[in-house]
DNA sequence: TGACAGTTTTTATTGATAATCAAATTTGTA
DNA sequence: TACAAATTTGATTATCAATAAAAACTGTCA
């Protein structure tokens, strides 16, 4: 059959081929890693993969390809990292939350730094669709604010939607700090935490707001 | 004499080459505002200012040090627009802040737009010396906080210190998204607006937040 | 005005980079 | 082992930043 003609070996092959494809992808994370965005290059993908370079195009397209791959997975992992915490207390969540994703670039923090590196290069972070990480992280800090003002934490006197988004700024600012390079990962830890808090304060029903800032004060 | 020698049409010639060197900035600026920063490459530099690729480089050097140059030139007038407010009036200084520069912007908000893009580019807004454009943002940040503990309109019970970060981080990160093109102008001076006031909230003592919270939520 | 000293511009070139195509090679199967 | 199809590769193209050395130009003074 002819079918079956066209399908020969090609199972085994797709997965082979696979195999190649995530070994010259972790390839570009070391680079990366090690020696930062800009000795990643074709040639020095290739030669770290042992390969030719029209083989790293043949696999995973151009250069800018690559970089998407690279940050997808390693966003995924982060993604996964930054969720599964109860919104429900508030504060524990906030915690929850910045711990699990630290821990996580902790395990390879020049790897992460990379990728992330490379997501504001490509622009991976700023793609406005409903979906992606970016989507999650701001559904989860609604997801406390909702929260916080069933349970009068909150006062509800500032429109939730607007602490919700200055949460998720306090996260976003402090990792661009630490992804260049500026402040280490516990000082970025803390600066997510710190921001997330006051922006709370803003807000807060009194009894909440002192636990609020005996936290803050707390972590100086 | 032979001094006399040397200096034989220096000045003149001096003066000349600013001129060129002007011209040439211009034109730099003229490219990156009109197609971006990828599209700024030496040739179409060259191209667009009528000269010849090594004229560029003689005038004003490598790649990286012509974005410097513009950066510079631009971030002084970002700079000039953005003090000159009275600090001792909290809601009004933060008001006057960011009206002076968005004002600024709206002169040529696609050039502004491409400094700020070359500036992240160049690190410029990261060197943490005690001067600069940075600096000075925080300083401002500060000076206002200051004056509002002073006054009494903010308690003390957050580190006044924190405050200015994050009223200074509220400028920052909404400029991000005004430069990446996901928010206009105006959009970008109500985030921080918004974001400043809310910070501000977060410390304000009962009379001054309720000023400020009528500011917020006349601002949605 | 013309010659000159020194500056500026340019022609020609280098070296690095991403990317592609057609030919040679390899792969998995029958 | 032979085959069909996928894969890899050598050779090449195009673009970019940057530079050296030669040619052209500029402003001044006699």
């Amino acid at each position: 059959m002819e079918k079956q003609s066209l399908a020969r070996g090609l199972e085994t092959r797709i997965a082979n081929k696979h195999k190649r494809r995530d070994h010259i992808v972790a390839c570009a994370g070391k680079i990366i890693a090690e020696d930062g965005l800009e000795a990643f290059t074709i040639a020095r993908l290739a030669e770290q993969a042992d390969v030719t370079i029209p083989t790293v195009h043949n696999l995973l397209g151009k250069r800018a390809d690559i970089l998407d791959t690279l940050v997808g997975e390693t966003m995924s992992e982060v993604m996964a990292a930054a969720t599964g915490f109860d919104p429900s207390d508030t504060i524990a969540a906030v915690e929850d939350f910045i711990n699990g994703l630290t821990s996580l670039l902790a395990t390879n923090e020049s790897l992460y730094r990379a990728a992330f590196i490379a997501g504001e290069w490509t622009n991976y972070f700023e793609h406005r669709s409903t979906t992606g990480i970016v989507a999650q992280a701001r559904n989860q800090a609604r997801l406390i604010c909702q929260n916080a003002v069933a349970q009068g934490k909150l006062e509800g006197r500032i429109d939730e939607e607007q602490i919700a988004t200055r949460l998720f700024s306090s996260q976003r600012l402090a990792r661009l700090d630490w992804m260049h390079g500026y402040i280490d990962l516990e000082t970025y830890r803390i600066q997510v935490l710190t921001g997330m808090l006051i922006t709370l304060c803003a807000d807060a029903a009194p009894d909440f707001k002192e636990e609020l800032l005996a936290k803050i004060n707390a972590l100086k």
